[in-house]
DNA sequence: GAGGAATAATTGACACCTGAAGTAGTTTGC
DNA sequence: GCAAACTACTTCAGGTGTCAATTATTCCTC
């Protein structure tokens, strides 16, 4: 099964609809179309100013993210788990970021199938700058929101989450 | 620009330490990472639905979406626009459902630049069949949530929206 | 009515992403 | 002890995605 990337984008179309979409038993896609297009707007937002600002791409920094609150190194296999993509995928972004001198793969002398993966200083040094930006961008996208709503939301979704969750365990 | 498929997967580990985040400043980041997995959630769930159900994908269940509205064809510009993703992006969708006989490029006589895309009556039956299971997914998805709690969240969504809009119009 | 700007679609290079198959190292159970 | 089962990672094929360059056609202006 192959996962282009964005996909869903039922989006635009059916934004585009929205408004003629009445019937109440139909709140839920109103609502997950809704939220689709958010997502993949501020998403392409900050994919847009990663590659402007420090021409790298959304899943390099997301990984490199994993890794700096792991000084010590993170397995693959649980980068994998972290992210929520395949041990291939992985692996392909990590040789990357690895040619770029960003990151090490380190062999754990207790169990020679494993690497570790780790930050250089020079990715360090990079990831810091670009999550201080990335964390602007994201409040600046929220900003004409209030807090009380951004609360709101977030309650919202906390709830959505766990329904999806359970839905999704079958 | 790569767009890798899926990203800003910064969710899952975020999400793990979300509650670790108190910061009111935070509040955006927080609403944004929980968007984000709730918006992957569902996104992988009807990828897999899609696959394992009608062996297709999102991308080719969306572009069918569009011309499904269209019984005259649509212009590869125009699918290019609605769905949001790069014309040349387009041309591949359009070629793999058209090797499989589920839409037809048809040459515009008063322009001969364009192409009319449209389903056939193949396609238009296996879009029925498709889109009423999708819908079913989608309302699954929703299930626990209330009526009430839906509309607040279309409403935030909403909102969310036009302040992102106006915030890329930059 | 001819040349240049604009538009429609395709192509090619590259980056994701998945699932499945393959390789290498560890554990387990007898 | 050692074969089978398991685990960690890589590789491969295929479908998305992007951007930039190309081709073909139409529009626009003088």
């Amino acid at each position: 099964m192959a996962k282009g990337k964005t996909s869903l984008k039922l989006v635009e179309s059916h934004v585009d609809t929205e408004t003629r979409i009445h019937d109440d038993h139909h709140l839920s896609v109103r609502a997950w179309l809704r939220m689709l297009a958010c997502t993949n707007r501020i998403e392409s937002f900050v994919r847009q100013k990663l590659q402007a600002n420090f021409q790298t791409t959304l899943p390099r920094f997301d990984l490199m993210a994993q890794l700096e609150r792991s000084p010590q190194g993170m397995k693959m296999s649980e980068l994998s788990q972290r992210m929520m993509v395949t041990g291939g995928n992985v692996t392909g972004i990590t040789d990357g970021l690895e040619k770029e001198g960003l990151v090490v793969r380190e062999v754990d002398q207790a169990d020679r199938r494993v690497f570790r993966v780790r930050l250089t200083s020079e990715g360090q040094r990079q990831f810091r700058r670009m999550a201080s930006e990335h964390e602007q961008w994201v409040i600046g996208l929220f900003d004409g929101m209030s807090m009380k709503h951004k609360n709101q939301l977030v309650q919202l979704l906390g709830e959505l989450k766990s329904h999806v969750n359970q839905s999704c365990a079958n």
